[in-house]
DNA sequence: TGTGATTGTAACGAAGGCGTAACGCAATCC
DNA sequence: GGATTGCGTTACGCCTTCGTTACAATCACA
């Protein structure tokens, strides 16, 4: 924790803005209004990640994104980029610069943040990773890097969110998860979806895991909160 | 339980759709329709959060941010701010004042509503949950995190209230509670049930944990007061 | 021991949470 | 371009849970 982020924004109410919050979540902030002093920065203090405006004066956002990535030592700092529009050009642009994100303008502080966070763990270097590479407990087997999921050694198919609902609930193991929290963990900041959604993935889930899935014995419902993974009952 | 919140709009329609929504989602629901009034209800009430809309007629809600932020009793108070859909102008001046999110009209009220709750979430303190995670004394063991319970190793069942007002027993442990205070304990503060409700909640608790539930020891009567959760008769 | 007050208990009806299937849409794949 | 797959939404129905109430049991005190 406590990462140095660089944030690269001549509007100075949206820096301020940005850092403010950035600040809240414990973040060391750097700030620099054009390309040239960010440049100066991310070679003194080589920060962990870096927001950049993608219109700035004198150098502009995309001189600057070319040069970072070019250069060997900071080639692997994420960026995230804000964009003024939505149009589908700047976005476009953006990526192919080598932005690991980017969020247009307006944007919400949360996600703003969220996206920072992302980024981050996205990014973050296998070898810090808090999170197992495999989970296995009992019957059930999930490897994280393959996206792979075994049940008593037999392969089971999991969609996209369904393997990611399922690893949310592995990291918070035993514990009772609302599907708010759930919807939290696994969306995107940025997607508004049903609660009830959470319902109908936990139902796939069960469905390709458990025994028998209408009488699930290892994702356990907890009425009126909300979902768990209960490890007791893997361990036999 | 059931978080105040204060809705400052002075569209009267707008302000009944937001407040609609967050009832159906079971939070008290509090409405001004300018700064003065909400102020006023801030200082008497102190809400866990504020959805204010930046135009307002007289105290803007600009002022109004201002002013909440600068008092130290309502600083910490989190804001999510409604700004039309108009230029960036607004947007980042309200924004700077401290909003902890804001959403443009037109909005989802799903998204409203999603954006409420995390804001309140981020914004828990953490003190709120420093709750031990679980207690454990003679026989009974009680895992808040998980909702088990257990008695000499053997897992009970309890509904969600049962589990609630066992909590609440706890918490206050050795202490003889009155069926009013534990109502007012457990039970949302909208919501009005009969006292006599918590006999048979006691009842339902008793019968799951007690040994012989029509003698209970651990869950004592005191007539003409109340219940308490005797902590010595545990210990054995 | 009788009597009124208090608490225990069971049964019932209503509300609502949850499981589930089915549908529609969008993206992707042949 | 048609088929397939993944995902989110919705509606329906079951079943749990909860609050209430009526009646029984118990207690306190005269």
């Amino acid at each position: 924790m406590a990462d140095k982020i660089l944030v690269v924004e001549d509007e100075a109410d949206i820096r301020k803005l940005i850092s403010y919050h950035l600040h809240q979540e414990r973040f060391q902030v750097l700030e620099a209004e054009n390309g040239e002093d960010a440049l100066d920065l991310v070679r003194k203090e080589t920060p962990r990640l870096i927001v950049l405006d993608l219109m700035l004066p004198g150098l502009s956002g995309i001189e600057f994104c070319k040069i970072i990535r070019q250069t060997p030592e900071t080639a692997q700092t994420p960026i995230l980029m804000l964009t003024a529009k939505a149009g589908e050009a700047d976005r476009v642009v953006g990526l192919e610069l080598g932005a690991d994100d980017y969020i247009t303008k307006p944007f919400s502080p949360r996600e703003m943040v969220a996206r920072v966070k992302a980024v981050l763990r996205r990014t973050e270097s296998p070898a810090s990773s808090d999170l197992a590479e495999v989970y296995a407990k009992g019957p059930l087997k999930v490897d994280f890097t393959t996206y792979e999921v075994q049940v008593a050694g037999r392969p089971v198919k999991l969609t996209l969110k369904g393997f990611e609902v399922l690893r949310y609930l592995i990291q918070n193991r035993n514990r009772v998860l609302s599907r708010d929290q759930i919807l939290d963990g696994v969306w995107r900041s940025d997607v508004y979806v049903t609660p009830r959604t959470v319902d109908v993935h936990i139902r796939r889930i069960r469905e390709a895991l458990e025994q028998d899935d209408r009488n699930p014995e290892w994702i356990v419902t907890v009425r009126g909160v909300g979902y768990k993974l209960d490890e007791r009952s893997l361990e036999t």
